[in-house]
DNA sequence: TAGATTGTTAATCGATTAACAATC
DNA sequence: TAGATTGTTAATCGATTAACAATC
């Protein structure tokens, strides 16, 4: 019986087990078999503790005295990130950014398949990009009508990102995954992730002038 | 007096100082005067108590009975993130999401400029690029000794950015805004901004998991 | 003035770390 | 077996929220 089991899981621990998977990833990929949560926690900076409190909210992964297989522990977290599954997804505003997240061939590795990009402006409409003829915004609707999507990618200025997430979200949409640098509105069960590219280029400013100050 | 003089600002109140610039930016666009923390932390969806603690790091920026005047606060949280002053930036790594990220005219208005770009591919060097002729990377090193940089964009893959990123610190860059999924180690001193992007993903796929489940 | 709202101190809450019995 | 390391409980630490005197 698992410790947590009610509680939701704390968004900071699920940021964690990203940054596990990650690791993992790539210490199974060099042939690694084993290690500790010690040794796990020094290369990621974090204490051996948070990294076994984080895991326990999920289960059992680890043998005394013996510590992690790396190729399971790195299959479990893939399970509980829901990384096992397809997932599909459209593409809002086929700018540079929207160019760029969709290219990005990782993701279909990991199960995400992008199937329909819509854009407002005439030039590119109907043009290929990514084996996907780009849809002019009007056809969004009936698309979410007739196909099954699971998340929305929307990169479009941030003046028009909410009323973007409106339709999607009137179509039934459960995932948005916003580049926009606004805080969308959604109702309840609707899962926005937020990816805050010129807050941290502030953030970063900030910190060099915190140095010199 | 500031309460908090010695301490340095925990991340997490830079990062909320960035999300209030950026919503009192559109408030002072949209022609408003004043606005308390009540109001503001409604918008916000967060504590009034916890926009006056974090403001409260940095000074008296209020009236009592009266709230906040919105481009007073405005101005000085601007300068607070540094965002009166010019910062030089180049850009490592000309794709997709290299192009999105220096393409973004914002940052320019901000006082982000961009002065070099460098990229190992031979077919895209010496092409144009945002006014902006594309360097060969063995050209870095040069350009770092002859040029003040302040931030280095880091939008290359994972199996380079750590290389990249020793070269840069060798030089004495002391911000890097990097793109890559990779936790890079740099010396005290320098500071590393990094954006999740897959991470961000996973945790959304995550998220929609937990609502089903 | 009376009502509103600040800045700050104190109380609460949640997240991180330490400690340790269990056990491989 | 003895040493190592887990999973979990307890202690600590830090961040958020509540409360309120000060005052516009």
């Amino acid at each position: 019986m698992k410790k947590h089991d009610k509680k939701q899981i704390p968004q900071r621990v699920v940021s964690r087990l990203a940054m596990y998977f990650r690791v993992l990833s790539q210490l199974d990929a060099a042939g690694v078999e084993r290690i500790s949560s010690r040794e796990l926690g020094e290369m990621m900076s974090i204490t051996p503790s948070q990294i076994r409190q984080d895991l326990s909210y999920f289960g059992e992964f680890g043998q005394q005295g013996y510590g992690y297989r790396v190729k399971y522990l790195y299959e479990e977290i893939c399970k509980i990130l829901g990384l096992k599954e397809q997932h599909t997804m459209i593409l809002i505003g086929v700018g540079n950014l929207g160019r760029a997240i969709a290219s990005y061939t990782n993701f279909r590795n990991r199960g995400f398949y992008l199937i329909a990009a819509f854009d407002v402006r005439e030039e590119i409409i109907g043009k290929r990009f990514n084996d996907l003829v780009i849809k002019p915004m009007h056809e969004l609707g009936s698309f979410l009508d007739e196909n099954k999507v699971d998340i929305a990618v929307l990169t479009v200025p941030a003046s028009q990102a909410q009323e973007i997430a409106n339709r999607l979200v009137e179509k039934g949409i459960k995932g948005i995954w916003n580049f926009a640098p606004i805080k969308l509105e959604v109702p309840e069960g609707v899962v926005v992730e937020h990816v805050h590219i010129s807050d941290s280029l502030y953030s970063l400013s900030f910190r060099l002038r915190e140095k010199t100050t």
